[in-house]
DNA sequence: TTAATAATATGAGATATCTCATATTATTAT
DNA sequence: ATAATAATATGAGATATCTCATATTATTAA
């Protein structure tokens, strides 16, 4: 982890204004952290020290179950918060976030901002859209997780995150998020390309009937 | 659905003060309703007019999905807020709320209030936590039954929900919580009993070995 | 460059869970 | 009180998903 200083840190902060996060000056206070690829933003069971507000790259929100499976519960983008929950809770159990590309966010000490914070309409206002749209989300996919199979669910998310007609996601990461093993997300995509509707290219797929895919994902959506 | 007036309407806003809720006066316009048990409180897929409080009874969240299957998303009881999605969010899919018991809330018309309570700092940290707590338990939940059996989640939700040892819960309402088919949660009953952990008495079950539901539903929680 | 590690791949057999059919018993409305 | 509806109950067979074993191929670190 690098954290930013002098005009490196000047800069970041003129050209991703903060205005529209706080009523009051946090300026002075915020640190600029960058975490590379795979590193280990905030640690599972930690609490951290800092409010973040991720201003480039991604990261995946990790828990570790007691029988050793792993679940990916969430990825989180640029203008998320991290942090948020250790902010507004007492006890809260930290779930791990790691960077799944570089990564740079604005990094608030917590201990010296949290009365303020909890004080700060402006802040409280973007925070709580922001938790209403993660309840919502996560409100979502539990729901769609119970009541539809891999095949339906699959297909959202392949086309959800292909790039140009072309699936690269990692099996691996995909199961974690799918919550499925890595054997059946296998059988389900060996079964989409019997079907037609992918095609192996390497270690990617194609997207071979787009409207077949879009069919089984739209059954996951509300009338 | 009732609409408490004057006297009643009046002892019902001195008993249950809203004081640290609000830091503007609302009392004037906030309206008490009651809902009998199995009304809806808000319909699926209709915007509500009101920001809810629940002051007493017990709610379910329902979502139907295209394949007709039902989610319980979760319940609602006594100091959560109902409707807080819709003021917060212009696109949102309305969920179905409907009473489990006789239900008494503070309804505030959204229409009349929205600006002010997006910007009243004592309503938004009192919302953020409540929606913070909401969007952790959901991914609790969706990581949980991605990762664990319905054997283990079952122990966990009969031991939350039982009453001095004897669970009570309608199958048809927990298999939709549980997001598994009726057949298969009466299995899990059955299996339960087999291994002595339950005893069926009428249409309840008494608990006989607690501590073996409770290594089960341990499994569910963080090391 | 080589060894170690991570990711992909596939088979075989087990288990969790679903669908559908059909009864029986409560509860509710007429 | 009777009929209609909701909830409980159980069997049989199908399918979705898991576990484990084992190879092969990339990627990373020594």
């Amino acid at each position: 982890m690098e954290i930013y200083k002098n005009e490196k840190r000047q800069r970041y902060l003129e050209e991703h204004s903060i205005a529209h996060l706080f009523s009051f000056p946090v300026e002075e206070f915020i640190q600029i952290h960058e975490y590379q690829r795979d590193e280990w933003i905030i640690q599972e069971g930690m609490r951290p020290y800092f409010l973040f507000y991720v201003i480039e790259g991604k990261a995946k929100i990790y828990v570790t179950h007691q029988n050793g499976k792993v679940s990916l519960i969430n990825f989180i983008n640029a203008n998320d918060y991290i942090g948020e929950m250790e902010l507004l809770n007492d006890v809260y159990y930290t779930k791990g976030i790691q960077a799944t590309t570089k990564t740079i966010c604005f990094a608030l000490p917590i201990h010296h901002f949290r009365t303020q914070l909890l004080e700060d309409a402006k802040f409280l206002r973007e925070l709580t859209k922001f938790l209403s749209v993660k309840a919502t989300l996560m409100a979502e996919k539990y729901s769609q997780s119970l009541a539809f199979p891999l095949e339906n669910r699959l297909a959202d998310f392949i086309l959800e995150t292909a790039d140009e007609g072309v699936y690269k996601e990692k099996h691996v990461t995909v199961c974690d998020y799918l919550g499925v093993s890595y054997r059946h997300l296998l059988h389900v995509f060996t079964h989409f390309c019997d079907k037609g509707y992918l095609q192996k290219k390497g270690r990617n797929y194609q997207i071979k009937q787009y409207h077949s895919l879009y069919e089984l994902a739209q059954v996951l959506k509300h009338k």
